[in-house]
RNA sequence: GCUUCCUUAGCUCAGUCGGUUAGAGCAACUGACUGUUAAUCAGUAGGUCCUUGGUUCGAGCCCAAGAGGGAGCGCCA
């Protein structure tokens, strides 16, 4: 049977070139067994569709199709003929059948009916053989392709920023500890502390919270760079929204301000949204139809609306004036609450809005002071539903306001020693971001937990898989 | 980390006021039937009521602790 090339399944479902032999391999989504044939759903993973085989009694074992059940994988060769039937254009009239692997009906978890998402999380190595999670991760491939495609055709380079780092940099959540060190009597200094110049790496190391710093050192060489990989955050944080593995795309550019931080953060939402709408509609369609009835509307409508965007100053006034009782108080100075961001997306401009110039307060030291010195030039993006999407700025780029800057925050000033370098040593101003990949994924998907898209989710108290 | 809700068959759920042998739909199994479409029809089987302890003559149901899960909040992406 292997004499002819195996055929994707998505291939042979708009093929125009019929009556010929076709070879495909698949797992068993149902079959319907009647006296003279078996119809037989393959799916591939190449597509949400399946492709249907006739399997005639008098051609096929019946013995061997009486085995078949949902979730067994089998090799099909036979003729693609035009279909009989009503919901399809074509199906394969079996000839010969190969058998991968049965799978136990009374065991198999996965029905030809429908599962909460609650349930398939459980089941996570074989959740992807569903409509639904094949959808979400064809999609979540053709984010990352599309993510490298746009960055790509911008002459951006790709650059590869550490996972394990040796200093506490950002600050952005807890770090999870990186360590060779037997754990059960680990070797002490003269005060008791544990002595991690005895470690692996002669000091204390962690999984990186964010490539940033290290894509602020490739940017200025490489003038506009990006990097897209995990992210770890030992954050107990328990919500839909948030991952203790995520992936981020951190661009940093040479030379852009914090208005064209903006734009490139826009133009990317855009041309991921348009890409997702182009490369996936039968995916979205499915999604649509099943989990948001809106999402397909929704994703064409960002794609033509130009985002609001807003001062943090100007959007306290908004919110002072908008006449709504808030469980946190508002105020100048005051970090923006959820229900806060959700009133300016959702209620009020019911658009995505890009915050900037918030306090400097609330914002990490590497943000570049504004002239009023009160406020920083961060920039966030807020979407419908998700909330932050996006977080960014333009770095101070001044020597002696960074130096400032740390010491005011106490930071550990010889950590920074590299990061400081590059102020003192051909500075350029120069502006990036952070997108939340998962979240992207949830607004692309309509899906409303991260868990679900993607593939092993890793949270507190759960690394199944 | 805080608040709140949930946990009963493989899955989704019902279970009255604390009372005899814990139910349904779907899936599975057996059979019938059919170019079928998450097929249809008939039948069969399937239970550590999350765990532990307590109250009670009697607990799926009430109380306590624990485990797991969902949602909200905080932090953020």
């Amino acid at each position: 049977m292997s004499i002819i090339k195996r055929e994707k399944i998505v291939k042979l479902l708009s093929e125009t070139e019929l009556n010929r032999s076709v070879l495909v391999k698949g797992w068993v989504r149902t079959i319907r067994n009647s006296k003279k044939f078996s119809f037989i759903e393959l799916n591939d993973g190449s597509t949400i569709s399946n492709i249907q085989i006739i399997a005639d009694h008098e051609v096929l074992s019946v013995d061997i199709l009486k085995e078949l059940s949902t979730g067994a994988c089998i090799g099909i060769q036979g003729m693609l003929v035009p279909s009989e039937g009503k919901n399809q254009k074509v199906e394969i009239q079996a000839s010969t059948i190969e058998v991968y692997g049965l799978a136990d009906p009374e065991s198999y978890p996965l029905q030809k009916k429908g599962h909460t998402l609650e349930f398939l999380r459980e089941i996570a190595h074989l959740r992807v053989r569903t409509n639904t999670f094949g959808a979400i991760f064809r999609i979540r491939h053709g984010m990352a392709f599309a993510i490298h495609q746009f960055f790509h055709q911008k002459g951006f380079f790709y650059v590869h920023t550490p996972i394990i780092t040796g200093s506490d940099t950002e600050g952005a959540g807890e770090l999870f500890l990186v360590t060779t060190l037997p754990i059960h009597n680990p070797p002490k200094d003269e005060k008791g502390n544990i002595n991690f110049k005895e470690d692996f790496f002669g000091k204390q190391t962690h999984l990186t919270v964010s490539g940033q710093l290290n894509g602020e050192l490739a940017a200025l060489g490489l003038a506009e760079i990006y990097t897209f990989g995990p992210t770890f955050r030992a954050e107990k944080s328990n919500t839909p929204r948030h991952l203790a593995e995520f992936w981020m795309i951190e661009p940093e550019m040479a030379f852009y301000d914090l208005n064209d931080n903006i734009n490139l953060a826009e133009e990317l939402l855009k041309y991921l949204t348009q890409y997702a709408l182009n490369h996936h509609q039968k995916d979205l369609e499915f999604l649509n139809e099943h989990y948001d009835k809106e999402l397909i509307a929704r994703l064409e409508s960002i794609v033509q609306t130009p985002f609001v965007r807003l001062s943090y100053t100007n959007a306290i006034e908004i919110l002072l004036n908008s006449g709504k009782k808030f469980e946190f108080p508002v105020a100048w100075g005051v970090d923006l609450q959820s229900e806060h961001e959700r009133y300016l997306v959702e209620e009020h401009f019911n658009k995505p809005v890009i915050l900037t110039d918030y306090p400097k307060d609330i914002k990490a030291f590497y943000m570049k002071l504004n002239d009023d010195e009160k406020t920083v030039r961060a920039m966030d993006v807020l979407f419908p539903k998700i909330g932050e999407i996006i977080g960014g700025s333009q770095r101070e780029e001044d020597y002696a306001k960074l130096l400032k800057r740390i010491r005011e925050l106490n930071l550990p000033e010889e950590e920074y020693w590299w990061y400081l370098d590059t102020r003192k040593f051909g500075t350029a101003p120069h502006s990036g971001f952070g997108l939340g990949f998962e979240r992207l994924m949830l607004f692309v998907t309509g899906m409303s937990n991260v868990r679900d898209v993607i593939p092993f989710p890793r949270t507190t108290k759960n690394a199944e898989f």
